[in-house]
DNA sequence: CCTAGATTGTTCGATTTGGAACCAAATAGC
DNA sequence: GCTATTTGGTTCCAAATCGAACAATCTAGG
């Protein structure tokens, strides 16, 4: 990785600098792999959300249901929940309030009367239209330094280790048995 | 990416098994990459800090000090802050409630009296050396598909994508320009 | 020096969060 | 067909959260 010169806190990677702690935190890390996607991560979503909510007024959540029904129409509250790991009752609020802002409609499910199928109004479609290029903007700065090749190569990578957790991933009844196989008597390390 | 089967609301790649949404999500989404390392971030972290909870009751801000003292010993929490975009106070309390549990020790800067430059107890250090290989344990399951070779290129070229984001980024005066660039009267969207 | 501005960490308080209990509707088992 | 269980969604409330104001300390510019 070349060799580096620390000064005053922070070390000089080529052009690049960074503060040392970062640095240790991204390569000098048992666990770097994921260091790096919550890296990744964290300078992803914080701006953007920080956007929507300074743009639209719209929480994290809210905006996730409304990518949501960008990528698939009539997707159900559980569904994106499942999907992105919110509580439930978190996304319901979200569905909410953008309901009663009009951007979009809650058609109750004519096979499922308890499910609201989702969808989005020309208002919702708007402020999808807009946020999307910011998205996609951002993810096509992230991957500039790389050839498309190199990008191929990332995607195709990434896809694989994504696919194949969904083998491991039991499908409903991890959270049950996640629960079980923990003692109830909490924290045990508090008690010694 | 091979032949689809669509299922009662599933998708069949394979022999993995996914919700419709899901999928859509992953592959037919304008940001397929950081829909990926979202994916994988979510899919580490819930389990990981889950498990942290429940063994140690210690929340992810208050882990998230103990394993940066891992990596880096006498960090100041200010540091942890600007490389993990907590925000700062949620790491006071962290910091505060992990000393009171003598995990850890503030040691005043000497040079900077403001600082608290924060190090180990053997009691911190017991609990890190437990945790640690749970969390190696999942990456290493996670890049389990890829062969050594395509876990060595996922990793450079993921570090090339990081190590190019510092370009790009403010290195403090983020936070207020961000600020500044936005206007003051709240949600525009809200206006019209 | 001495003041103005920055920076570290803490405190305060309005808002958000999410686990748990809950209701209504659907499905399974008998 | 009738109860038992599951599932989608909502409500409740204790607890966590984070922006903002703050005190203490440090630094820079005269």
């Amino acid at each position: 990785m070349g060799r580096l010169q620390v000064d005053a806190g922070h070390i000089l990677l080529g052009r690049h600098r960074l503060d040392v702690f970062t640095h240790a935190r991204l390569w000098r890390n048992p666990c770097g792999f994921s260091a790096r996607f919550n890296y990744l991560g964290l300078r992803y979503n914080t701006p953007l959300y920080g956007w929507v909510e300074a743009r639209f007024g719209l929480s994290r959540a809210e905006f996730v249901v409304i990518y949501s029904l960008g990528l698939m129409e009539d997707v159900t509250a559980s569904e994106i929940a499942a999907s992105t790991a919110f509580p439930k009752n978190t996304l319901s609020r979200a569905v909410n309030r953008i309901a009663k802002l009009g951007l979009i409609l809650r058609n109750a499910g004519q096979s499922d009367r308890r499910q609201h199928n989702l969808s989005l109004t020309p208002k919702g479609r708007a402020v999808l239209d807009e946020a999307m290029p910011r998205f996609a903007a951002l993810e096509a700065e992230m991957l500039a330094p790389l050839t498309l090749v190199e990008q191929e190569t990332l995607s195709a990578l990434m896809a694989k280790v994504v696919l194949a957790m969904f083998e491991n991933s039991p499908e409903p009844p991890e959270s049950k048995r996640a629960l079980e196989s923990v003692p109830t008597v909490s924290p045990e390390f508090l008690m010694r």
